[in-house]
DNA sequence: CCTTGACCTATGAGCAACTCACAGGTTCTA
DNA sequence: TAGAACCTGTGAGTTGCTCATAGGTCAAGG
């Protein structure tokens, strides 16, 4: 298999075949005819497996690691459960915050529907944002353009 | 203000004052005795209302453009409703591929739990990360090192 | 007066994970 | 045999900073 065709099986980008190899993930040989790289079975399989750890949130160099303890033959059933459990932790803290924030914007909107479009003081909005933080103390200045 | 004051003053690092100066939302005098950058309290106001923004999911060339707008005079609400409505959608969007994600990876952990730590085959994890997308039909590899 | 240290300046590199652009070599097709 | 469509490696761009470098400025102390 060529790049291209790797790629295609895999359905990503080329470039990110070429990347992948170029960060150690894929271990191609050589077709010494015309230095072409040339994938096998092995390296779909390597490839699809590094996309479903990413879209698991694992970083390349941690998937490199498992890649390649896999090939000593060793379990890399420890360390990925450690490297998991922290990513599990994570997006447990990135659903928190971002319904923080869902319910922050939904009011600042529910705020602005309130208003015809073309409102002559942007000092509202600006406030809006301004002020988003006002849980804390540390604000008391006005509008930035007042 | 010099750079450092602003910083300390918004809270941020120094640096970043320095780098959202270079991006044109910050306008400070210099000092003609020594070339240094002098930041007014309009600027520790703008910082404030970028640092919100940007908590917010704006980006920088979104609030330069909400600032210029405010500079001019002209009320930045319709254009910042805009964008604004376009991130609390993804957001949403965010909210709920990281909910989906919790809940597999949450299963995928159940399954690792019933399980020694030393494992000796690598293929249980591996089949798990693997057949992670087994939504769609198209896999039918084994484990990657079998 | 001069050194030390803490600040300032501008610019360029580094991060993550790609993606794209470039210039040149190879292979397939008409 | 021309041209399209691939391949090669490398370097740059993306985002929002942060850090590193090299040199200028300033207040305090010996």
């Amino acid at each position: 298999m060529k790049v291209s065709e790797l790629a295609k099986a895999a359905e990503v980008n080329p470039d990110t075949v070429r990347f992948y190899t170029r960060e150690g993930l894929l271990n191609p040989t050589r077709n010494p005819d015309n230095n072409y790289q040339q994938y096998d079975a092995e390296d779909l399989r390597r490839l699809r497996f590094a996309r479903k750890a990413r879209q698991l949130g694992f970083s390349l160099p941690e998937i490199r690691a498992i890649l390649e303890q896999a090939d000593e033959h060793h379990s890399p059933c420890p360390m990925v459960r450690d490297v998991f459990e922290d990513r599990l932790a994570s997006v447990e803290r990135e659903i928190a915050e971002l319904q923080q924030l869902r319910e922050r914007m939904k009011s600042a909107l529910k705020a602005w529907q309130a208003m015809p479009d073309g409102t002559p003081d942007g000092h509202t909005i600006c406030r809006l944002i301004e002020h988003w933080d006002d849980d804390q103390p540390h604000h008391n200045g006005d509008c930035h353009h007042g």
